[in-house]
DNA sequence: TAGATTGTTAATCGATTAACAATC
DNA sequence: TAGATTGTTAATCGATTAACAATC
């Protein structure tokens, strides 16, 4: 039964993962799934695919399963998914280029509206139809223009200041690429995107010995 | 006291964090910090950090904490960063590119070798100083030269094979940035970085309802 | 109706936190 | 030695899994 309590983030991570499977069942033209049929193409139990949507509602049917374009959408409510984002990139290098020129973004209503850094031979250029701005102009358009997502891809040292003054000016997420952890008012929600800490996750589980069973230790 | 029993993949992903605020402490001079300390630098306990570390061995002392220099390369030889990586790019789009361009990486010892791709426009080209091959020489590649990781930034259709080719060859990593799920044998481990998921998160987060108080909700 | 499968409660498992004896 | 702080065990908390009555 739906309750208002607090849902917990090992179960939000999780919805992105749900609504890709529900889409692409949907592109398969399938119309019902059972939790046991999806928990076994997703590789987790049915009991937490039924725990984890029945902290938002029940969508299923006894004896039925689940109707999957329902349920498709149902997530893409929770995700808040149905409405139009506006984000913009500050710091014009690598990774903030390779994400304005990801036409990914698009389709799914998210709109990266404007570039800021502080190379004079980036200001005035223009990426995917995308201006770059010095970034002194920032707060000019931050409160001129609704921004909800600010997308940090600018080396450690500036990152700080920046998400701070994103925060004071009322932008109410950060996706962060840099490599700092950033500590705003609650106001404003981070979300880490941590490249090096990533890889070096990989890099332990490839190293990581497999654990020699006692025949093989002798 | 250490012992060889399997660490749980939350210790795991919080090393590179502790790795970060080590190496931050000693760019400051600081030769050695208690436990209590650095857990109000990162926010969590105390107990947390002893229980983290001690997976791994006693690495304090009663009475004085940690020394940071000590515990700094303790932490890169449990990552196994005290070694050359070699990696290779397979898909040489937006993000392929902006990691081959990214600095970063070189002085922590993780060197990119080669780029692959389809794309006849991209084949020949250099970039960074790395060449881009046709994918039909991946696996002449992989099979002359050591590959420790293959990076994976190409469309969720081609991923799947190009994966499972690389784990057959012997390439023991894949750094996963294409939006699929991969099943691959134990000998090859696989990480995610699945990008519209984190931004999906940081939506959820925006939008999430601060539940009523009691005394608000009249 | 009989069979299937949910929604939900209860049991289990694992991870985090607290506590404190050991010891530098 | 006295004070500080670890290493480690025990307690708590939260998340996952199992079980099953409800019901389509």
């Amino acid at each position: 039964m739906y309750t208002d309590r607090k849902i917990s983030s090992a179960v939000i991570k999780r919805l992105p993962r749900y609504y890709r499977y529900l889409g692409d069942l949907l592109d398969h033209d399938i119309t019902r799934i059972s939790s046991k049929e999806l928990s076994e193409k997703m590789s987790i139990t049915a009991s937490q695919i039924r725990q984890d949507l029945n902290n938002f509602g029940g969508f299923g049917q006894q004896g039925y399963g689940y109707n999957v374009e329902y349920l498709y959408n149902e997530i893409k409510k929770i995700l808040s998914l149905d409405r139009t984002y506006h984000m913009i990139v500050v710091g014009g290098g690598n990774i903030g280029q390779a994400l304005v020129n990801y036409t990914g973004f698009e389709k799914r209503g998210f709109v990266i509206t404007a570039i800021f850094d502080v190379n004079p031979r980036l200001i005035g250029m223009t990426i995917r139809g995308v201006e770059v701005y010095d970034v002194d102009k920032m707060e000019e358009y931050v409160k001129n223009n609704k921004v909800d997502v600010g997308i940090l891809t600018l080396p450690r040292t500036a990152a700080r200041e920046v998400a701070q003054n994103l925060a004071d000016w009322g932008v109410p997420g950060i996706w962060n690429f840099s490599h700092v952890d950033l500590h705003l008012p609650p106001t404003t929600k981070v979300e880490n995107v941590h490249l090096t800490d990533s890889l070096m996750t990989l890099l332990y589980k490839i190293n990581e010995q497999p654990k020699p069973t006692e025949k093989e230790n002798k």
